[in-house]
Formats: structure tokens, C-alpha cells, sequence
DNA sequence: TTAATTGCAAATATTTTGCATCGGC
DNA sequence: GCCGATGCAAAATATTTGCAATTAA
């Protein structure tokens, strides 16, 4: 399988590529981790970029729809996360104390859910881990 | 620490034991699972105790905030889940077909945590870890 | 008695939707 | 030109809050 540009992702889906498609993923590429809606609102306009909140939420729905986003929602918060779908899975390291959130790549739990999958008698599609904690900052206070 | 009645927990953190209070623990006790306020509002109908759903999210936030409940939010939904804290820790295995959410005990990564710390230079004072899956009924089709 | 608790209605926050218009292909 | 994308306003959903009345201790 050969590298796409977003582009070509996007017409591969049957997606066109309008300005605020592309602000939204532009956005989303350069995080390394999920933030909300309206996050992704106030970074368009501040390039200056006009654009409708329910636009934004339209966008992330059919982007999560093509697989091209993944949803998330992070415990304590009542609003859900976006980030651009790399195809790796990533877990987050929460701070409790600024809220700062980082994204840690090794996962631990494969073996975990083939023992769950052998337990259960489930098919396990996929898991979701958040650590929490205070970052060096935070910790000093 | 000898064992208390939950009016004895109640009592000792301030807290008045009303029967609005008595029954969403009554309902979060017997549970095994976290449930939402709205579910819990309908339960507590159900018994013929009128009640507000104010006075439901009124009442979580104390005994979230006296840690006598759990607030979690599972991925997916938008809303908020709360389950009684029984001190111990644990990990839900959520069916994406029927919804049906279980818990299951044992805890795989108290040495992934470690590591962790070592390589952020974080505090972790916690994680939470989902599943997601298909049960054997919902397998089938 | 009195401070905590509740009901009710209204406010807030987040997300979704109907419909007319616009714009990519 | 067609059909998907967008703006706008309004609806739907989830949660919070102000205030007066009620109730547990």
C-alpha cells in the first residue's frame, strides 16, 4: 500500500476536499493528541479562517465515520476528543494537576485480552488505557 | 478499620442520610456495573419515590466528591457513568453491539505504571483501562 | 433550631439537525 | 449541473445553578 496525501485519502473515500476539511485535518496531523471541537474552532479562526462550529462537528463525523479520526473521551470530561487516525494505538498520560495530556506508545495488554477473550467468551476489538497522574511541574505544588 | 453501614459512612462525612440520598446508593450498591444518572432517576421512579433528576446529579457530585462513588465516562457515549466505590479497582469490557457493559477484576499493569513513571518522570496516581468487544450473542450476527 | 437537602425552573454546555445556499469536481 | 458541504438558527441532550421551601439531626 502506497503513501497517500490526505487528498488522496480523502477522494479514495469519497470525501471532497474543501478548505475546512482540510484546516480540520491539518490541525489534527500536527497533534499528538486528542482535543476537542471546539479546539479544532478556535485554531481555524485564528488563521483567520471563518468557519461554523457545526461544520466542525459534521467534518469530525464523517472523518471518524472513514476511519480517518478516532473519538475519545478522556474521564472527567464530559466532551469528546479527536485525533487524526495514524493506524498505531496510543495510550494517554493525563496530569491531573494542568490537564496536559501525553500520548505513550508502548501497550501492555495484549496478552491481557487474549486471557479476557479466553475468560469471556468475547471477541475484544480494541481497549482503551489512560494513566493519571501529576507531571513534574504539577507534582512540586 | 471495622466495617461501617453506609448511614455510618454517611454520617461520618458529614452527609445526611435522606432516602433520596439512601436510595441512589441502595441502587449503586447492588450494581456491578456503572450506570448513568438518568438510569438511576428511573430506578428511583420506579420504587415510587418521586425525586428530581437535579437531585440525583446533586447528590453524585457529594458522594463523588466524599469518594463514596466513582465518575467515569466510557468511551463512545457522551455521558457520564457512576458506580459505588468498593475500593477496589476495575476494568469494564463494554459490548459494542448489545451495550452490555461488565466488569472484570484482575489488573494487568502495575509494572507498565512503573515504567512509566520512570521514563515521564510522572506521579501516577491511577489509570483506567476499557475493553471493548462483542459478546457471544452478539457475535452471532 | 439550623444547616443541609430538595424541587422547580431556568441557565449552561455540548452536540445534532433542518433547510436554504454554496462550492468542488 | 449535481450532490456533497456549509451557515445559521433552532432543537436535542446532558449537566449545573439560583432560590425558596422542606427536612434530618
Amino acid at each position: 500500500m502506497k503513501k497517500m496525501t490526505i487528498q488522496e485519502d480523502l477522494k479514495e473515500k469519497g470525501l471532497k476536499s474543501t478548505k475546512h476539511r482540510m484546516a480540520i485535518l491539518d490541525i489534527l496531523v500536527k497533534k499528538d493528541h486528542p482535543i476537542s471541537a471546539e479546539q479544532i474552532f478556535f485554531e481555524i479562526q485564528e488563521m483567520d479562517v471563518a468557519i461554523n462550529l457545526s461544520t466542525v462537528y459534521r467534518n469530525l463525523e464523517v472523518l471518524v465515520e472513514k476511519s480517518m479520526v478516532t473519538k475519545l473521551t478522556l474521564s472527567g470530561d464530559n466532551r469528546s476528543v479527536y485525533e487524526y487516525n495514524r493506524m498505531v494505538h496510543r495510550h494517554y498520560l493525563i496530569c491531573l494537576g494542568c490537564k496536559k495530556i501525553l500520548a505513550i506508545e508502548h501497550c501492555p495488554i495484549k496478552k491481557y485480552e487474549q486471557q479476557i477473550e479466553s475468560e469471556t467468551d468475547y471477541k475484544i476489538v480494541g481497549h482503551k488505557l489512560d494513566l493519571y497522574g501529576y507531571c513534574p511541574e504539577c507534582r512540586e505544588k
